[in-house]
RNA sequence: GCCGGAGUGGUGAAAUUGGUAGACACGUCGGAUUCAAAAUCCGAUGCUCGCAAGAGCGUGCCGGUUCAAGUCCGGCCUCCGGUACCA
């Protein structure tokens, strides 16, 4: 065996070995249990960045333990390649989204390959090939003709100079990015899928989830936002009603205006005649859609001279439009509250509004409305019958009067706004409906999908090259014959991330859109992603999961059993990406140091789940303890075939170092399998190699010992650095393959021991240690512990008030 | 703004159920080896005081619970992610 380690030749033979055993190809199979594993697919942008690294190699540490725990394991790889980024590529680079796409995809699974990752390639999908999208287009004509998808109007950042929808990303300062003018909300026609009707289900199937994180859940959960409220009506003066929305119908008495949404028809039908209202009505019109922008700006009202009657008091209460009621949440209008709403008091505050205290205090919280509103619940004042009594009480009583009288009821309200899938964009999956002047829209028929994205384009990034394309769009209504347009929006690309995981599993089928193969591989056993995807592609997925359950193509309620969220790989202090320019190439890295040092650095500088601030320092370190263990390894070899193990014959320093390596192997395997934590793996493997290189091999039980242990190492470290491992494998004399090599298992009888250290506090400071027997009881562990020197001088001059002793840890004498 | 995280040596981090703070690495310093350097190996390394034994301090900040708090509770600060058309 050489003794050098030369990671550039070997990677490449292993990589080799495995692609003519075809060594990650997989096929179903009822008699074997199955695991499929899965890595969030990636956005071809072009080269790998340090986060894809990362997120492919947690994932296939994860696919190459469970193999080796004996289940059939699943491991594709694909690609999300529709997208904003390959048009604003094209025209940078002048050269068509399709084509700078697919040269992108060539480049980045090279890269892939030359990592070593265990993917079945056989089952590469690409989103943007129309045999992939055919089927989301078919699916989403089911979802048209049951009611699901639906047409309405909703606002987009429009710029009027370029003609053009902007993306949120694409606002700047609420200019646009390109011309920086001032961009305006519009209006447009647009496509929604029903999400909202899942809504209790995608919130009551987190309870399920039990091996997501925690903080994913959570923030599903507050996403989709359920509340428990009342629907009530203000009277207005033409006989209709003003219909808001209010979780706090206990603080019903305390309303002095309603605020209406600017896009609300109360505020269109009073701007007509009020021409400073108009005004103002137009002037919100130029904030960008994004929530934290509506959220973070200067609140602003107007009072629209109208009023409307309290459905209670009949008192008449004035009308406002303000900026920061959503037309999309509820009913666009709010009743306001001064005295016991934060927001509503400030506003108030501004505008000179009444506030009135209708909430006392239960408790000793502080009450001061010159000051601040009051908003925990409390008991009723100022509210005529309802006085004393507390919000359970009101809300019912409140409830049942606005109910008797017919100006109120009982309602659960949602967040979760219906999914907008139409984009008004050219590089992305056709949306399959024809609009006939006659029958309106229609879905495309069946036989006549695909609608194919012509890829011959010229793009020129002013509006969607398919709206000028009449050999696209000119079409005959499926229906009546007559001429006809096609849509020329395209889908949200979440569409293609909704699905993409359950088609791996029927991948090559062209007859349907998923089969066999995915009632056995779906649900996804293990999911591996960025946390950044906590909510939207998570939540997306889930429901589209359900819809697919719903039209009988998988039968299970959840598409990922288990999720892992990694953190970000950050660049001084800020996300790596490609938009701000501090991204580390890994490309150079494999070309210094090989596929293994890189795996095993991103898995080995902190645990998947946290952020990862990069260093190009500690790569070297990598590098240095692979060296190491090849150095170990080949030193063993050379001194021959090592006897058999025989325990009872073992030194002190053997069966120390013996201990070490079954210690190993059982906190190495919970943290693979429970914690996946694969930095503490790591370093404890680490601990082991320092421990293996001071002993003796000089008699042959010492290189029994150093044999079990190197075997034990080399499976350990196989799912992290296969390629080094396969060839220290074979040179360790095993025969079989050490993809399907079983899992080491823990010798117990390897782990007693006689005596263990116990560390003795002093009022909890650390004054001493000692050994003690691993048989000791409490009464002479204290003893011993009392006898102490160092120990002594504390107790010096005062009095032992109590011993406490924890087995196996420590001695707190408690002394004053 | 709202929702969810994070904050520990010079650096990345560890401490899994409230029980030894800093495992494992990086870096730095010292030594061995070398004509010399690289590489490699050995040793030291939280801060302060001390020849040493040891002592004091120390996990973003303020307060609390406990024999014992990085860990639990209350209140802040800063940074990161998401915020529905970036993916």
């Amino acid at each position: 065996m050489d003794q050098h380690y030369n990671p550039q030749a070997l990677e490449l033979a292993t990589q080799d070995f495995w692609l003519k055993n075809n060594s990650f190809a997989v096929q179903s199979d009822d008699s074997r249990e199955k695991f499929y594993c899965l890595a969030m697919f990636p956005y071809p942008s072009g080269k790998l960045h340090m986060g894809h690294v990362r997120n492919y190699t947690i994932a296939d540490v994860i696919a190459r333990y469970q193999r080796m725990q004996g289940k059939n394991v699943l491991q594709p790889m694909g690609w999300d390649a529709f997208g904003l980024p390959a048009e604003n590529a094209a025209i940078k680079n002048n050269v068509p989204p399709a084509q700078w796409t697919a040269e992108n995809i060539d480049y980045m699974r090279v890269q892939l390959r030359r990592l070593g990752f265990a993917y079945d390639w056989d089952r590469e999908i690409a989103t943007c090939n129309p045999q992939y999208y055919r089927w989301e287009q078919w699916f989403f004509t089911r979802l048209f003709k049951k009611g699901l998808a639906y047409k309405k109007k909703a606002e987009v950042n429009w710029c009027e100079t370029d003609q053009t929808v902007l993306a949120n990303e694409q606002v700047v300062n609420g200019c646009c990015w390109r011309c920086d003018n001032p961009v305006e909300r519009r209006e447009i026609d647009q496509w929604f899928i029903k999400i909202t009707e899942y809504a209790d289900q995608l919130l009551s199937d987190l309870d399920k989830l039990d091996q997501w994180p925690e903080q994913v859940r959570t923030m599903q959960r507050n996403w989709i936002g359920r509340s428990e409220g009342i629907d009530l009506d203000f009277g207005m003066p033409d006989g209709d009603t003003l219909r808001v929305y209010t979780t706090r119908p206990d603080t019903l008495m305390g309303v002095t205006y309603l605020a209406v949404a600017p896009q609300h028809p109360v505020a269109q039908a009073a701007a007509k005649d009020n021409a400073e209202l108009a005004a103002f009505i137009q002037s919100q019109s130029n904030i960008k859609l994004a929530e934290a922008d509506m959220a973070t700006m200067e609140k602003l009202g107007m009072d629209t001279g109208m009023s409307a009657t309290h459905p209670l008091t009949g008192a008449e209460v004035p009308i406002w439009v303000a900026n920061f009621v959503l037309m999309s949440y509820g009913s666009g209008a709010v009743m306001s509250v001064p005295g016991h709403d934060q927001r509503d008091w400030e506003f108030a505050g501004k505008y000179g509004l009444p506030i009135t205290q209708v909430i006392t205090p239960l408790g000793d919280e502080d009450c001061d409305l010159s000051t601040a509103a009051f908003t925990p619940k409390g008991s009723l004042v100022n509210s005529g019958e309802f006085d004393g009594l507390e919000f359970e009480q009101a809300f019912t009583a409140i409830a049942d009067r606005l109910a008797s009288e017919n100006k109120g009821q009982r309602s659960v309200n949602f967040r979760l706004r219906d999914w907008g899938v139409s984009r008004q964009r050219y590089w992305g999956a056709p949306i399959p409906i024809i609009n006939c002047d006659d029958c309106g829209a229609l879905p495309v028929p069946e036989q006549d999908l695909p609608v194919v994205l012509p890829t011959e384009v010229e793009f020129e990034g002013i509006g969607s090259p398919l709206k000028k394309m009449p050999e696209f769009y000119q079409t005959s209504c499926p229906s009546c014959g007559g001429p006809a347009t096609r849509e020329t929006d395209t889908f949200d690309t979440f569409m293609e991330s909704s699905w993409y995981y359950a088609r791996y599993a029927s991948a090559r089928n062209d007859q349907a859109m998923l089969d066999a193969g995915a009632d056995y591989w779906a649900p996804v056993d293990q999911y591996v992603g960025g946390i950044e995807h906590a909510i939207l592609h998570l939540l997306y997925a889930r429901f589209f999961h359900k819809l697919m359950r719903d039209e009988g193509l998988v039968n299970t309620d959840e598409p990922f059993i288990r999720l892992l969220t990694q953190g970000m790989v950050l660049k001084d202090g800020t996300k790596m990406s490609k938009s701000k320019g501090n991204t580390v190439d890994p490309q150079s890295l494999i070309d210094n140091y090989g596929a293994d040092t890189v795996r095993l650095f991103s898995m080995f500088a902190a645990p998947p789940e946290q952020s990862l601030e990069w260093s190009d320092s500690g790569v070297e370190g990598a590098n240095r303890f692979l060296k190491r263990l090849w150095k170990l390894a080949a030193n063993h070899i050379e001194l021959g075939k090592s006897a058999e193990l025989r325990p009872g014959e073992l030194d002190n320093q053997q069966k120390a170092v013996r201990r070490k390596t079954h210690e190993t192997i059982a906190k190495v395997s919970d943290d693979y399998g429970r914690r996946q934590t694969f930095n503490t793996a790591i370093a404890a493997i680490m601990e082991l190699c320092n421990e293996l290189g001071k002993l003796d091999t000089q008699n042959e039980q010492g290189r029994a010992v150093m044999a079990e242990a190197l075997h034990a190492t080399v499976l350990m470290l196989s799912p992290i650095v296969p390629h080094i491992c396969q060839e220290l494998w074979r040179a360790l004399g095993c025969e079989s393959d050490l993809l399907n090599a079983p899992w080491p298992s823990v010798d117990e009888s390897a782990l007693t021991r006689d005596a263990l250290e116990l560390v003795i506090q002093v009022n909890g400071k650390v004054r001493g240690r000692m050994e003690v027997a691993v048989s000791a009881d409490k009464e002479s562990i204290e003893a011993a512990a009392l006898e102490q020197d160092n120990v002594k001088r504390f107790l010096d001059g005062v009095t032992v008030r109590k011993v406490i002793v924890v087995p196996g840890k420590l001695v707190n004498i408690v002394a004053n």
